[in-house]
DNA sequence: CTTTATTTGTCCGTATGTATG
DNA sequence: ACATACATACGGACAAATAAA
């Protein structure tokens, strides 16, 4: 079974920008430990949005440091600095 | 020997959607019984179409039911209800 | 047990076309 | 004109699971 997230996108405000802020979010409450795994797919399926939109998702938070991306196997959630 | 389908694409509709149409048409005629291995190399090469579009025929296929898949094996064909 | 081949899973980059604000 | 966003589609590379040699 999936996870479908119904968010109510800010028009105003652009979706990859409020989706980073939604996992960010998890990442920092712990509900996304260190190394969980995620998936661009999932990402898309998760919050009904498109590939090029999830990038700039995971590239954001990649710049954060808040995740690792390797090529062939995912993003997962680094280790957390506090 | 490879079969090749030389479809006819209607260009008002995706290609993942119209192979998706052939591929649940042989299912639900019995030309692909139950068990049946399909494998996305092999649609692939059928139709000529590239793997992420295969890959789309597949999850389509797998959300309707029709199929189901294993990491490193492949697609097989669900048993059908009726 | 090790290696190899096959197959799916995933990411990367690019491109085209449409639509909206 | 520009940024955002969707949908489609191509091709490539690497990772991981499976099965066979």
């Amino acid at each position: 079974m999936r996870t479908v997230t119904r968010m109510e996108f800010d028009p105003t405000r652009p979706k990859w920008v409020q989706i980073a802020d939604v996992i960010r979010k998890r990442i920092e409450s712990g509900e996304y430990p260190t190394h969980y795994l995620l998936s661009e797919v999932l990402i898309e399926q998760e919050f009904g949005v498109a590939r090029g939109t999830v990038r700039k998702v995971t590239a954001a938070l990649r710049d954060e440091g808040l995740i690792v991306t390797t090529h062939g196997m995912g993003s997962f959630v680094a280790k957390q600095e506090q």
